[in-house]
DNA sequence: CTTAAAGATGAATCAATGG
DNA sequence: TCCATTGATTCATCTTTAA
């Protein structure tokens, strides 16, 4: 067996095994209406853009722009493109887990059809991203700004899913560890990475850059989430996902577009698990009670927390609680009430001296958390 | 009478002076629909965003996020927001002249919405461009990635209106002689810019900077053009069109954005017509004849051409014509012939031979509109 | 062999004028 | 309104060819 099956025809789907890494043939919202509901964690998809181009349009030297004119790009109206929009956003909606996310790409062509569609099926929008790119075409004619980006729409399936998978602390440190952005930089696909035929013509007009959809998989799955992309194309959605520890599930129309991608997934070696494991956000981590520091011997009842400035002192009471004079409460209670504001971080606001400089008791926390981790890790 | 007049009720417009330079007090519509038809050359548009905020937004340290959550950001619903966005964009589209070209700023809360909506009303979208922002506010929560950037439509009146103004050579020029994208970087308005009111609380919750504006202006109108804004808030439109040599109308429902706009106005300096003046194209030079070259004696019949590797050799006849052999043409079309192509410029791919070096001809051009000059200029 | 020059190319809604 | 003519216009990157 090939390391990327294909179905052709799916029946009632009985195990996972028989979709999950493959590429199923045919038409996106048929083959999406015969995978079970809510079994995908994060969609990724890369619909036609609906460009509606008129004439030929020639380089300054005269050379021909290899435009996007293909079949599967046309639509009559733009009635015609949304009823095809809302169809498969529909049709994808049910195939999401509640707690799972969908990725939306485009250009001002279609993305705010797109968007909107979106926003009336019950998506919620957590972010628009804008793909800045390093190289893209420029403007020939001068007769407009150069077209420099594309847009992604990230949402959650419904405006009150909370649960959603966002790596928060991996995207910060990848970031030189501030927040980031909703501007991303990328180079468009060429060279190496993009997938010429046997004349040495693109594969793909429109083959997307793997770095693109990795940093979407890095940020909004896990190793072993479902990534579904109704629009594989070249896929390289099934190529980031297997190399970074994810499973794909790609529709494909074009039978030249999925010969391209099996062969191309097929050669894909995917990382390490060591390599892949991610940067966990403080908030994975797990919860540490400030009454097990006490326990563990880390911290002893009567021991004095002061705050960085040494303003105010409490000490430790043995049933975890902190308190100064006939005040008392959890470390994050009494913090907020001596400030008098409505809540304070206990973790980072209170102080343990330890020879003669006072270090948070976030550092004995960290310390808690080693002690706790499994053996062998 | 000062500065910035306002009209709060307007009769059957007459003359220009009547609104010129004012502005409307009262809602977007209706003011609208009192303008005359295709009066305006450019409009500028920050409608409510719509931003559907749930509860209160604390920082990391406790202190509230001052939201937008003001009455005149509030929908019912999307479908309330939809109509009221059809409403004012169909009143301005009347207004536009037919050449005329419209912005519209918004964030992933709305611009989807009204991006689909400008599409179905008729307008041409010719760039989304977007505002990076240096300086955005973080995500508190680390629920999403940081939002630093809005974004905006550029659209003509019409697909086929292909007279709007876009001054690419001046974009060029400003940046760094390359073609400016359709991603802006610029700060998000503060210090001395933002205005305050007597308690040192800002007068306007969205205030967009001037540089912003001034892009706006500079890349899509000309001096003396009207500019329009349908939700003048605190009048960086007006103020940014008054410093640039253009003309503005503002409307506005806010008696207290009314005031602290005039007052901002009124104390706006205009820049110079020298510092005004726009890099021009040779798009906007006048256009010269070949012929007028033989005519006015810059060129003499019989005189040899080459193109700049010395190919093809071909001589000037006394018609204007150039002929190699057997073959004449027009500068333009002899060019294109021998080298096989549909086109050429024919006055940056002919030569003449001065002291020993080729020239191209479009120097003897230059040299004709230097002549062609009226006296004094 | 190296290095320089020349050619190719990417999701593109890409003219204006005069007869 | 349609049609022919004029003539304005490109950035970053990768590949191929020339020196």
């Amino acid at each position: 067996m090939s390391a990327v099956r294909r179905l052709e025809v799916i029946s009632p789907v009985s195990t996972k095994a028989d979709w999950l890494d493959t590429i199923i043939k045919g038409d996106c919202v048929a083959a999406l209406n015969r995978l079970p509901d809510k079994s995908v964690d994060v969609i990724f998809a890369d619909p036609p853009y609906n460009l509606q181009l008129s004439g030929a349009l020639h380089r300054p030297d005269q050379s021909l722009v290899d435009a996007v004119d293909d079949e599967w790009d046309q639509f009559e109206n733009f009635a015609a493109y949304d009823a095809f929009t809302r169809a498969w956003l529909l049709a994808a909606r049910r195939v999401l887990k509640p707690n799972g996310t969908i990725w939306v790409i485009g250009s001002y062509h279609n993305i705010f059809r797109v968007g909107a569609i979106m926003q009336d099926l019950g998506f919620w929008l957590l972010n628009d991203i804008i793909w800045r790119k390093t190289n893209p075409m420029p403007n020939f004619r001068g007769r407009r700004f150069q077209n420099a980006h594309e847009t992604m729409i990230w949402a959650s399936r419904d405006r009150d899913a909370k649960g959603y998978t966002f790596n928060y602390e991996a995207m910060k440190a990848a970031n030189d560890d501030v927040q980031m952005r909703s501007d991303w930089l990328f180079p468009i696909c060429t060279g190496k990475e993009r997938l010429k035929d046997e004349n040495g013509d693109k594969v793909h007009p429109t083959q997307k850059p793997e770095a693109l959809l990795a940093r979407v998989m890095l940020s909004s799955t896990k190793p072993g989430d479902v990534v579904l992309d109704p629009f594989f194309g070249s896929g390289t959605t099934g190529a980031v996902a297997k190399r970074l520890g994810r499973h794909f599930v790609g529709i494909e129309r074009e039978q030249s577009y999925i010969d391209a991608a099996q062969e191309r997934i097929a050669q894909i070696e995917p990382l390490s698990g060591e390599t892949l494991r991610l940067m966990t956000s403080k908030k994975a981590e797990p919860r540490i009670a400030f009454a097990s520091l006490i326990e563990s011997g880390l911290l002893k009842p009567g021991t004095q927390l002061f705050d960085s400035r040494r303003r105010w002192a409490a000490h430790v009471r043995a049933d975890g609680t902190l308190a100064i004079g006939d005040e008392a409460g959890s470390i994050h209670r009494l913090g907020a009430r001596i400030q008098g504001l409505d809540a304070c971080n206990g973790w980072t606001f209170w102080h343990v001296e330890v020879e003669g400089t006072l270090k948070p008791i976030d550092d004995l926390r960290q310390k808690a958390r080693q002690t706790m981790l499994p053996a062998g890790a």
